[in-house]
DNA sequence: CGGTATTTTGAGCAGTGTCAAAGACGGTGG
DNA sequence: CCACCGTCTTTGACACTGCTCAAAATACCG
């Protein structure tokens, strides 16, 4: 067995996990709730640019890098597996395996990050917004292996603007305009996809940046 | 001796050195030379989503993920060296300091990824502009030990636009604003950075996301 | 030396941001 | 169980950043 020593810790809403300019010495599994990484661009602006869902591993850089360029906040209670550093160095010095494995997650989050600055970068407010709800549907779906009709958004219209570059207000017009051209319906935070390849081909969201089912294979290793 | 095979291949401005959706198999280096990522939004527009300067690694990420998902192409005429994929593999195995220097150069280039969300979702256009320039000075500086005078930028106004999420236009706007302010000099694509502290404060950048000397020392290998 | 790509500039416009206020929801304490 | 309160959502009016289109000037390249 991995026989891994972890702490069981929980956050509030808006808690912060983990604070840029840390020097940490512990990744984590996210067990339960959700996530964001969060920069402060030096003006009192923060974007949002990462979101962590259940089984996500939060801090895989502080394997290395010895501090931390941007925060890590609760979305809602959360609840965490914190392991020490070093036991994750032994572990992946000793099972190529789970090394190989960390480096894939490390690899589709950066994909991800990528995959914003696309979004962020090229997209207009409307396939913006589209955008999120594609990508945050379809890593939920892979988390529990099904496709839910709706989702609750873990998050408020304030927190989808810094996440996608734009203000709240903003976010609340493009959500309309998404219902009016009858691509979702919502209901306080609950949203429903009534037209999934509808809100796909606005958003121009194709799921293969988060690489499901095409990562490499660990390398010549047994997986004992 | 590291031993690791490798082709030396020449590429012309603008050639492919990468392709979206490849199966790739090499890892590659540059050697001289510059190179960019580019992800297309699905609409014909093209955004950049990485900047790689001489001795960067390029396609780390084939370690772990089968297919690509962006394009990596030349910047100017481009030297590497490119690397079977197996080698790299073996070698990562063999030598775990290798394997660890290499997820130090990923995290970094992930960290480079997430303050480029920040710049393009939460700064104008011209702190945008800005920063860009700031970060192009400091790696530069970094990969060749001292600060220089002034800077030939190896890429067009549009190019720099499709980095920052702005026109061509607009960038050139700015760079007319930066000169007026009297924080840079250029002449074609020359820069000269006539007051660079009004530069940084400007762009609010800080060096910190490049974790320069900050990396985690390979825990516990012998490096022989 | 001509052709092409890039830079530069101007004018007008569209998409977003700002500000402000009203309405909806959820939690809390009496 | 209900009233209150704070947060979030929704809406409108208006301002402004940055985009579009177009053309001239400039630099590079064969």
């Amino acid at each position: 067995m991995l026989n891994l020593p972890f702490t069981r810790k929980t956050f509030m809403a808006s808690g912060y996990l983990v604070r840029q300019g840390d020097r940490c010495d512990t990744v984590s599994v996210l067990l339960d709730g959700y996530c964001y990484g969060q920069k402060d661009d030096g003006e009192g602006n923060c974007q949002i640019v990462s979101l962590a869902i259940p089984s996500d591993v939060i801090g895989l850089e502080h394997l290395y890098l010895q501090t931390t360029d941007h925060n890590v906040r609760a979305l809602t209670t959360v609840d965490v597996a914190m392991i020490p550093l070093s036991a994750v160095q032994q572990l992946s010095a000793s099972r190529p395996a789970v090394a190989h494995a960390l480096g894939i997650h490390q690899a589709i989050n950066h994909a991800i990050a990528r995959e914003w600055i696309v979004n962020i970068g090229a997209r207009d407010g409307l396939r913006r917004v589209a955008h999120f709800l594609c990508e945050f549907a379809v890593r939920c779906d892979a988390w529990r292996g099904d496709t839910a009709a709706g989702y609750e958004l873990p998050m408020s219209q304030e927190q989808i603007g810094q996440a996608t570059g734009l203000t709240a207000v903003h976010v609340n017009r493009m959500l309309k305009t998404l219902h009016a051209a009858g691509l979702i319906e919502r209901s306080w935070r609950n949203v429903v996809f009534s037209n999934w390849e509808g809100l796909r081909d606005v958003a121009c969201f194709s799921s293969d940046y988060l690489h499901p089912g095409r990562q490499v294979p660990a390398p010549g290793y047994r997986t004992v």
